[in-house]
DNA sequence: GTCGTAAGTGGACGCTGTCCACATTAGCAC
DNA sequence: GTGCTAATGTGGACAGCGTCCACTTACGAC
C-alpha cells in the first residue's frame, strides 16, 4: 500500500495520493485502508517516512562516492558539497517525491519520531563533523551554521521548483552549484576551494 | 472573490482555497466563479499574486525603516538584515499566505509576467545594489550569491514550518537570527559585523 | 426597441474522503 | 474438531468538491 502510494507521490507529488487510487493500485476496496491507516493523512505520512529514507540514502550514497580520505581538508569538504549535490540531485529528479518528503500540514503528532532511521539532516552533521575533524571547521561555529546550511541547500531546491521553474536547465543547474559555493564560502576559504569547481 | 480567497488563504494555506466556499462569502453561486476565472488555479493564481505583493510590501517596509544611510557600510547591512528579517516575519506571521504565495503546481502560463508591481526578489536586489554602492560587496560577486541568499532565507522559512515546526518559539527566532547571520558571514566579515547583534 | 455581451442561476456529473454495518478469514484455547 | 477473538475486506451510503451545460437576467450601443 505505501509502495503504490509511493509511485503515485513519485508521479504527481502529494496531492497525487488519492487514497482510493492507491486502494485501487492494490486491488482492494476504499474502505480497506482504513484497517490499516487511520486517515489519509496517517497514510501520507508513512509515504513521506519513506521518501525521506530514499533522500537520506542519496545523501549517504553521494558522500560514500568520494574517494579522497575524510580526515583530509579536502576530502571533507568534498564530502559536504556530495551531501549537498545529492540532496539538489534528488530534488531535481525526484520532485514528487521530494515534495512529498517535506510537505508537512501535521496535525498527525501520533507517527512522531520513533524514526529509527537516519534523516538528511543526520547526514549534513556528520559531513560537518568531518570538517571539524580534519580540522577546516572550527568546532563552536558548527551548530550556528548546520540549520542555514540546511536552509540554503533546501531553499535552493524548492525555488527551483516554484517560482524558478521557467528557467532553463542549464541556470538552473548553475544556481544549485552556486548554492554550493556559498555555503563553502561561509563555511570557510579553505573548504571552498577544495570543493570548487569539482561539479 | 480574490478578497474573500485571500482571508481563506490567510487561514489555512492554499488548499483551503476551496472555489465554493469563496463564491459562499461572496454570496453567489459556485458557476458565477467561472465568469471570471477559467479555473480554480486561475483564482488561486490571483491569489498568489496578491500573497506576493504583500510581502514586497512588507519587505520594502523593513528596509525603509532602516535610519542608517543607505551609502554607508553599517546602512547597508542593515538593509540587508531588514529585508530578510521581513521575510520571516511574514512566513512567521502569515503562514497561510506565506505557502500560498509559493505553491506553483503552475500549468497556468497564461497569467504569466506582466507584473508591474515589485517582487520579493527585487528588494533583495536593491539590498544588495547597496551593498555594492557602499563599497561592502564586490561588484562581481552580487549575481553569484543573489540566489543563494534568497535561497538561505526562504529555505530556513520553510523548514520552520516543515520539519522544525514542533521547535519552540524561542528556538524558532534563533534560528532565523543564524540565517541571517550566515548570509552575513557569506557577504563579507565587514557587513556580517555592521548586522550582527541588532535582532 | 432591439441586440449583444457580461454576470448570475439551476441542475447535473464524477470524483473524493469518510462513516456504518456486515462478511470473511486466521489463529488459538480447550 | 469446536468455538471465540481479532484482523481484514466488502457494500452501501453521505456530504463536499471542481466542473460542465443550458438557461435567465441586466445593461449599454446603436
Amino acid at each position: 500500500m505505501v509502495q503504490a502510494g509511493l509511485e503515485l507521490a513519485r508521479a504527481g507529488g502529494p496531492d497525487a495520493v488519492v487514497l482510493r487510487e492507491v486502494t485501487r493500485l492494490v486491488g482492494v476496496v476504499p474502505n480497506a485502508a482504513y484497517r490499516h491507516f487511520s486517515d489519509r493523512e496517517a497514510l501520507l505520512a508513512a509515504i513521506r517516512d519513506e521518501a525521506l529514507s530514499m533522500l537520506a540514502l542519496r545523501m549517504a550514497d553521494g558522500m560514500n562516492h568520494v574517494s579522497a580520505g575524510s580526515q583530509t581538508e579536502q576530502g571533507a569538504g568534498l564530502r559536504l558539497r556530495a551531501v549537498g549535490k545529492a540532496y539538489l540531485a534528488f530534488a531535481r529528479e525526484e520532485p514528487g517525491l521530494f515534495d512529498t518528503a517535506f510537505t508537512s500540514a501535521h496535525p498527525h503528532p501520533s507517527t512522531d519520531r520513533p524514526s529509527d532511521r537516519q534523516t538528511p539532516f543526520d547526514h549534513l552533521q556528520a559531513a560537518l563533523d568531518n570538517l571539524v575533524q580534519a580540522g577546516v571547521l572550527a568546532r563552536e561555529r558548527k551548530p550556528v551554521i548546520e540549520y542555514p546550511i540546511w536552509a540554503t541547500v533546501h531553499g535552493m531546491a524548492t525555488l527551483l521548483r516554484g517560482p524558478l521553474e521557467p528557467l532553463t536547465d542549464r541556470e538552473k543547474r548553475k544556481l544549485e552549484a552556486q548554492a554550493l559555493d556559498f555555503i563553502g564560502s561561509a563555511v570557510g576559504p579553505e573548504a571552498e576551494t577544495a570543493g570548487a569547481r569539482v561539479g
